[in-house]
DNA sequence: TAGATTGTTAATCGATTAACAATC
DNA sequence: TAGATTGTTAATCGATTAACAATC
């Protein structure tokens, strides 16, 4: 009752995403109903895990035929606030903001980069892809005018937290941070970390746990 | 009993890069001990779980004191598999792929890129920062000349399964993917997603939840 | 109809959190 | 000593999984 609201669990969150690939293919190729079954195989997941994922959109299957596969985009779509695009800024035009600001696949996300800042001025004035290059002295007025809610930070992990700072002061009220830092901010505040330590800490931590174990296995073949 | 050898939680594997550059920080600032309460204040984490975390790493510390900064790092650093650096190849030197390339902080996390390929014929014999590109034809006796385990994989979302399924046929072992796009791999070759999409959808949900929240509350002030 | 699939309710599993004794 | 912090054991919480009735 408490305000429980859309309280989707994280992990059903994370999902989505490959759920709505998969699907945007079938759709393609003229497909219409789709069953669980068959996407958690596809995804290496268990069907039930798909169903109850698929519940949280709010959308329902027919028995034994599946569900719609244009009603799932749709629902996904929906579910992830993906439906209308929302206007972000770029901070940071190094070499991963440059990727950032290049990659096409931000539109299929409803995210679309409508500027970019950094300090180095030779680049004030140009572009990276269609994305325009400004002098971050701009960025307060550029936030209010055009009232930005979403910034994309990609600058070295020692200026982070001033330019969080900064752009939460002048409204932002997300931040999608790519510099290796852990951002202090108001609670209100979005902020969603796409870190690279972090992801490859769990590949690399597999990867030792398997080569342990191979060690230890080969070890007490002795037996 | 069954192989439970170094069974860490996920999260908790997450969590340890965090605690690594605060760690990193407070050594070179010189300070010798760190409580877990200073942690969790930092990363607004709570003690307890930090507590638990760093029990993960083996160590162990000092009531009233707290943990030793350099035995931390140094557990943790052995804990990842981040101590003895790691020889990977790069397959596709896009935007993305040139970012990865150039990322100086791999070495921090055991990582090396040693060579890259990409299909572009006009980049073979280039290189991108010190990282030499080749023609993907070299790629399998590259990898089995210097038992390369770790492919990063930068390649269009509809050459990504291709590309995994021959470096796994040349004998690497973890792939870090960065298509997005889901590989279906054999069970004892280890994969990680680094997803944009998902990534993204987690902080565009979370938007999309406060809007809802800030709008019915604000419908609610009515009574 | 028989078989496959959905959706719901309950059981299980694992991570987080709480409580508290031990200790410097 | 008193207070802060660790480490362990138990309780809670939430996600995954299982079981099964409903249904096309």
């Amino acid at each position: 009752m408490s305000s429980d609201y859309n309280e989707i669990p994280i992990p059903t969150i994370k999902r989505l995403p490959s759920y709505l690939r998969l699907l945007k293919g079938y759709r393609d190729e003229g497909m219409e109903m789709v069953s669980a079954t068959l996407l958690a195989d596809e995804l290496g997941l268990k069907p039930i895990q798909v169903r109850k994922d698929i519940s949280c959109t709010g959308i329902e299957g027919k028995p034994k035929v599946g569900f719609s596969v244009i009603g799932l985009i749709d629902a996904i779509v929906e579910t992830l606030g993906w439906n209308n695009a929302t206007d972000a800024i770029l901070v940071g035009v190094g070499h991963l903001g440059t990727a950032l600001a290049r990659y096409e696949g931000f539109g299929n996300y409803g995210l679309k980069i409508v500027a970019a800042f950094d300090s180095d001025e030779r680049k004030w004035g140009t572009a990276v892809g269609n994305v325009p290059i400004y002098n971050p002295d701009e960025m307060g007025s550029y936030i209010q005018e055009n009232h930005v809610n979403i910034a994309v930070i990609a600058v070295p992990a020692d200026h982070a937290q001033a330019v969080a700072d900064r752009v939460v002061g002048y409204g932002v009220r997300a931040i999608w941070n790519f510099a290796p830092k852990d951002l202090k901010l108001p609670e209100d505040v979005v902020v969603q970390r796409t870190d690279l330590a972090t992801s490859f800490a769990v590949l690399s931590a597999q990867v030792k746990l398997r080569l342990e174990q191979k060690k230890h296995r080969s070890g007490s073949t002795t037996w």
